[in-house]
DNA sequence: ACCTGAACACCGTTCAAGT
DNA sequence: ACCTGAACACCGTTCAAGT
């Protein structure tokens, strides 16, 4: 990936190296275990030469958020993807994928979800990132409102309600709240199936005339 | 609510002492600004006395969640009671209380739903009240198919998927993603209310001839 | 431009000692 | 039984100084 060999005195991509040793740190121990001395010495540097590339250790968090948001967004969007033309399955299968990341990356599902970030005050890349997150929902919920599938009510109603569906399972089993119910992998898939499956019925047209119709679809 | 007016080199209460001291400084700087030693600065005692009630941070964090846990579930309990004999209101009402939780204590709820605790490993007590809430849940939805009106469903999973829903959103709003659309109290009642009416239809008994009819309930 | 080392004010935790 | 003070190994952050 480096475009030149050299790599003397200055460090040369030290900024990615920071994130990259940040996330590592994140998902080993948690953000309490991550520490910007830490960091600093995972990548080599002393541990003050973060401060050249980061204001302090909140700036550090979001730009490894940041990343952790564009993880989730992708993996959820390509599972969209492969459905396309079937919004039900889009809505089902993307809803899986953001929950497997959940259980699959628990601390950084925290670090996104948990309060540590002040979303208010957070820069401009971050909230961008997070905003991808709910323009995914909302596209797939405009294509099965296109589809005649979903409910002609408001697109911002019908995504809120469904990501906070998602989101909330999500959280409550990357908290360990649901232990019971969703011990392996397996367990998890088939409870963000039933979940989502739930969720869909609720948004769901009850009046099945205008099924089945094509309609020109947003792609993803 | 002391029992004698005496407290000389004893503290008396330190215990309650730390943890109101302790819930007092999360509510207003966030866990980040939690340190055992203000706490103990805050109870007037020195930095080492807490280590006589609590095993170390983590338990006096666990603690804390404890209280706020058993605060949460109150609120929504006491919502639901207020509807007793129609699960549709006790349903929403509930909802509405829980998600209000989250924007009048965020930092709270982010300790309580944001990874800060070990679930596997925490103190029985605060096991037992995070349960709590998931069995007020339980009890409503058990009510409404009792009286015909909710889905004859297994409890579990009409449980799992309306309390994410409503918890995801409650997380959303107070993680800050959704300050467009919940920035005032009274918007977000009126987001609450929408959330849990929608998730609400994806959960009611469409089958309408058995409604109406008036089984026993499961008081709360 | 980029990195370092000393310095400061904080932590959590331990332990011998006091009342 | 309950609390204290010194001590240890850590932090985040700043700042003058080095290459």
């Amino acid at each position: 990936m480096s475009t030149s060999g050299q790599r003397p005195y200055h460090h040369g991509d030290l900024r990615r190296s920071l994130i990259q040793a940040g996330s590592k740190l994140i998902e080993e121990k948690g953000l309490a275990g991550l520490s910007l001395r830490e960091v600093a010495r995972a990548a080599g540097v002393s541990h003050t030469a973060p401060y050249r590339h980061f204001q302090d250790k909140a700036d550090l968090i979001a730009a490894i958020a940041q990343v952790g948001f564009e993880q989730l967004t992708d993996g959820a969007g390509k599972a969209a993807r492969r459905h396309d033309g079937d919004p039900k399955k889009q809505f089902v299968a993307a809803s899986v994928q953001y929950i497997l990341f959940g259980v699959k990356h628990p601390r950084m599902a925290h670090l996104l979800f948990g309060g540590v970030i002040n979303m208010r005050t957070a820069p401009r890349a971050l909230k961008q990132a997070s905003w991808a997150a709910f323009q995914l929902v909302e596209t797939i919920i405009n294509n099965g409102k296109r589809a005649g599938v979903f409910r002609n009510r408001d697109t911002m109603e019908l995504a809120v309600t469904t990501w906070s569906g998602i989101h909330g399972l999500a959280q409550l089993i990357s908290c360990g709240y649901l232990t019971r119910l969703a011990a392996t992998h397996r367990q998890v898939e088939t409870l963000g199936k039933m979940v989502s499956q739930l969720l869909l019925t609720g948004i769901l047209n009850t009046d099945e005339k205008s099924e089945g119709t094509i309609h020109q679809q947003t792609s993803l």
